[in-house]
DNA sequence: CATATTTAAGACTATTTATTCCTAATTAAG
DNA sequence: CTTAATTAGGAATAAATAGTCTTAAATATG
């Protein structure tokens, strides 16, 4: 069950580097965020050029320049990070896409795929990045290896 | 949030139809199926195709031939059908991927996803697709437009 | 046996997603 | 002003997924 793609997968962790370990200055260079992670420079920088212009993101550039969180990580939610980053949509999709669905009566799945999606969406608008960033500080979790 | 790919909805789509709409005789053609959802012919027969090598269909050829479920519909559990039409390892993907996971330390959504995986792979592991089939003779739920 | 029907197999094409690369714009610092 | 550092923008390439098409094999029926 592919849940994220790549930009999905990329644009998270890099995130949640950002918030694990921010810089002493105020903006964090997505080279150093690439090479530590071990992702590709120019895809983290695709990404996060679309999170700058969602908003989620402000970058400054020239030296010492780099990227910042656009509000603090405690009023970022996982969600709205996920949407940012795979499409608003994202807890729309169905299982099985039917034509024309949500209309008249649901598909056989509708039931319980609607139950998972709501629950994922649920714990996704609960957990902030800062929890998630101090999850990592503590290494409880980890975001590589 | 794409939780089959067109193989999956396709497949699952065209295999509920024959669960619950069996010919009367021994083997429904695929002509059939794919003309009554609309979709692409040689599409669902490739699809079948892998269904029949994994032993969940058989297939006859020839003048009234076609493909028949392999066991009882009441034997065959969603689960079965979703890993056979995606992959073995369906639930077994993880959210953000990381290199070497499952070893040592989880990542930082570790936990809910792990729980929604859970809840979807039991809930797919109790539905028959005989049930499924009732409920769309009954018309609770429908299969297309 | 001849023909029509149906699945099998796999080549081929198209579309989407992923990834890389090049050039421009911005800015700090000497 | 020059240079180096950095993001912005978008073109180009690669890989994966989706979908089509052609031919072959099997089988029923007359
Ligand atoms: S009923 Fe629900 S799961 Fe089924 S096709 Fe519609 S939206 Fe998708
Ligand atoms: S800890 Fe779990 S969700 Fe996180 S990368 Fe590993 S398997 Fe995936």
């Amino acid at each position: 069950m592919k849940a994220l793609s790549q930009v999905g997968k990329y644009g998270l962790r890099a995130l949640l580097y950002l918030v694990a370990y921010p810089p002493d200055s105020q903006y964090l260079s997505i080279r150093q965020i690439s090479d530590d992670l071990g992702l590709s420079f120019h895809f983290v920088t695709k990404i996060f050029r679309e999170l700058t212009e969602k908003g989620l993101l402000i970058s400054y550039r020239g030296p010492s320049g780099g990227i910042a969180l656009a509000k603090p990580a405690e009023e970022i939610m996982l969600l709205e990070v996920i949407k940012a980053l795979e499409g608003d949509d994202y807890f729309d999709k169905c299982l099985i896409g039917l034509p024309h669905c949500g209309s008249a009566k649901p598909c056989p799945v509708h039931e319980f795929w609607k139950e998972v999606k709501t629950k994922l969406q649920h714990n996704f608008s609960e957990t902030s990045l800062a929890l998630l960033g101090e999850k990592i500080r503590t290494q409880e979790v980890r975001l590589d290896d």
